[in-house]
DNA sequence: TTAAGTTGCAAAACCGGTTTTGCAACAATT
DNA sequence: AATTGTTGCAAAACCGGTTTTGCAACTTAA
């Protein structure tokens, strides 16, 4: 059923029912008689206006595009659940896609999010993407990036302070007395990993020891082959600490250590909070990202661009917290 | 830029550009000479379609709606994952949205991607959705269930055999020696969690044992607090083994657990697997769902009613494995 | 009584595409 | 030379809406 059956139905022009069913019956000096006609017969019907009509007449969407590396992940999955639930009462849907870490995918996930007119983008980018996230600046659709910044640009982005929290970490395991702290990073140039290199690296250095670490490759599953991590630890025995650069290289490198070396021993932080870090044992501690904070300013952020197309690029720390548990205590 | 500046720049009429540009130019007999004129100015603009406006044209929006209780979860994350890694291959994209297990959102949701003309809808349904759901499928639109099925609703479905794998879980139980089993669910009507239960109660019963069944509502944040736990051990100090209807369930009880009892010799099984299971102590043994071969099935299905549309329903059942770990173990 | 203002709606233009039809201009046939 | 057949593209209709403009018919004021 279209806005046109309707009008010929009722024997009235479209425009007429067009402004009655969008409330501007007044504006456009329908009586009220008439108004209520066209009304009556909408709900009898049901109608449901054709949103791809509307967007193309309209020019407004109501749709944002979230492009993440993988929603099935726990930090991606939440923060999008966040973001789709402070979206929804400013009437905006999500167009979502995961693009594995593929900057091919990514892009063309990016093309047809704008061939389908979503309204702003939310993206969480990957290495690769910089030459479109500059065209999508230049035609001023409103973008924000999120975990993880793109070097050399000025854009609306919402993050941890990985530098910082990277730091408290490693501090914390030199105060409760571990003094061979090595780090397991990912193998990637990803800036919010070098951010938490960086931070380990200084604190160390400060400290007079020496830096180990260790790089796993990016994709984890080839992770499962546990030869490097033994090496690692066989290469270097005065370790007494890990701190880990996410959450889920602590998760698979518990699994392979676990059935090896009694990792009770180990001083252990992660970046990142994981469900399971509270059950463990023993009970791990971390760097916590408040994850619904981060999605209410993802949102706060777009909804101002949204308003005013010109505002200004805003940059976003929101500062993590070192959780506290049994794995850090000697 | 849209088609009809192209056609004004080039100074030929638009349908000549759109025919040239969707690769039907020998179809529209337009000459090799212009049809490369246009190709080259096109390229040399990167023109970019109005998919709003091609959809409307022609009918079709390329664009799957995705409809889940919570896309953070352990569950939906990773099939929604699989859903869209697995469609993308045939040119569509997923529009998705969380329900948080409310019938009001869920509907509305229903609305504004049928308003968008998604081409098809996949669907993990919350109780109180029956009329929408009637609806779409007198609407004809492509519709594939899953997860949990719609009673006494004949329609594609994609699922696991919930009922047969509950007794497996808690045969297996009973087979390591334990006599007193438990079961822990969630308060709520869903079809699954019912075929789950009556799994357990069947065995049980055989067996010649009383049932022992500990309902936690369904908002599980509320179950922090303890009480409603111990009190349950409490009366029935005879238990010993759990059988959990979910995977969140099991975290949930033995975080509260783990404080006060000595959780290691009870038995314990739980539907679903959870990345936690395999770390801590003991591992937990687990039914596992097959996510991919699910999400796969689910796309198969879909696939299968937007080619023809008069495609019977079809019910796939995929089986669940037990995987046995230390936790089952005397 | 007539000019000026209102009221109430229809008509038309537009959004950006697709697809069918129509029609010149040229070529081929008889 | 007249008829018929191609070729190559333009024009128009359509998808389903929104919004501006136009215009009768009726009021009101002078």
């Amino acid at each position: 059923m279209s806005i046109n059956e309707i009008a010929k139905h009722l024997k009235v022009s479209k425009s007429t029912v067009s402004l009655v069913i969008n409330g501007k019956a007044e504006q456009g000096r329908i009586s009220k008689a008439l108004a209520k006609r066209i009304m009556d017969y909408v709900e009898e019907i049901g109608y449901k206006p054709n949103a791809l009509a509307k967007s193309l007449a309209t020019g407004k969407s109501r749709t944002i595009g979230l492009i993440v590396e993988n929603i099935g992940d726990s930090f991606f999955g939440p923060i999008a659940l966040y973001i789709e639930e402070n979206l929804r009462p400013y009437g905006y849907q999500v167009f979502y896609s995961s693009t594995f870490g593929e900057p091919e995918i990514a892009n063309e996930i990016l093309n047809t999010m704008l061939e389908k007119k979503v309204e702003g983008i939310i993206l969480s980018p990957t290495l690769g993407q910089e030459e479109q996230i500059h065209y999508i600046i230049k035609k001023k659709t409103p973008l924000v990036i999120f975990d993880r910044r793109v070097v050399g640009l000025k854009t609306n982005y919402v993050g941890t302070d990985n530098y910082t929290a990277s730091k408290k970490a490693v501090q914390h395991l030199l105060d409760k007395g571990y003094s061979s702290i090595a780090m397991v990073t990912i193998d990637s140039p990803q800036p919010q990993m070098q951010d938490r290199l960086r931070g380990y690296l200084e604190v160390v250095e400060q400290h007079g020891s020496s830096p180990r670490v260790l790089k796993l490759p990016f994709r984890t599953e080839k992770i499962k082959d546990s030869s490097t991590v033994q090496e690692f630890f066989q290469q270097h025995p005065d370790i007494d600490a890990l701190y880990f650069s996410t959450n889920y290289l602590c998760v698979k490198t518990l699994k392979i250590l676990n059935t090896q070396f009694p990792t009770s021993t180990f001083g252990i932080v992660a970046f990142d909070d994981h469900e399971l870090f509270e059950l463990i044992n023993p009970t791990i501690t971390c760097i916590r990202q408040p994850l619904e904070a981060i999605a209410k300013e993802i949102v706060q952020t777009i909804i101002r661009q949204l308003k005013h197309a010109e505002a200004d690029f805003v940059e976003t720390i929101i500062p993590s917290e070192l959780i506290i548990r049994r794995s850090s205590e000697k």
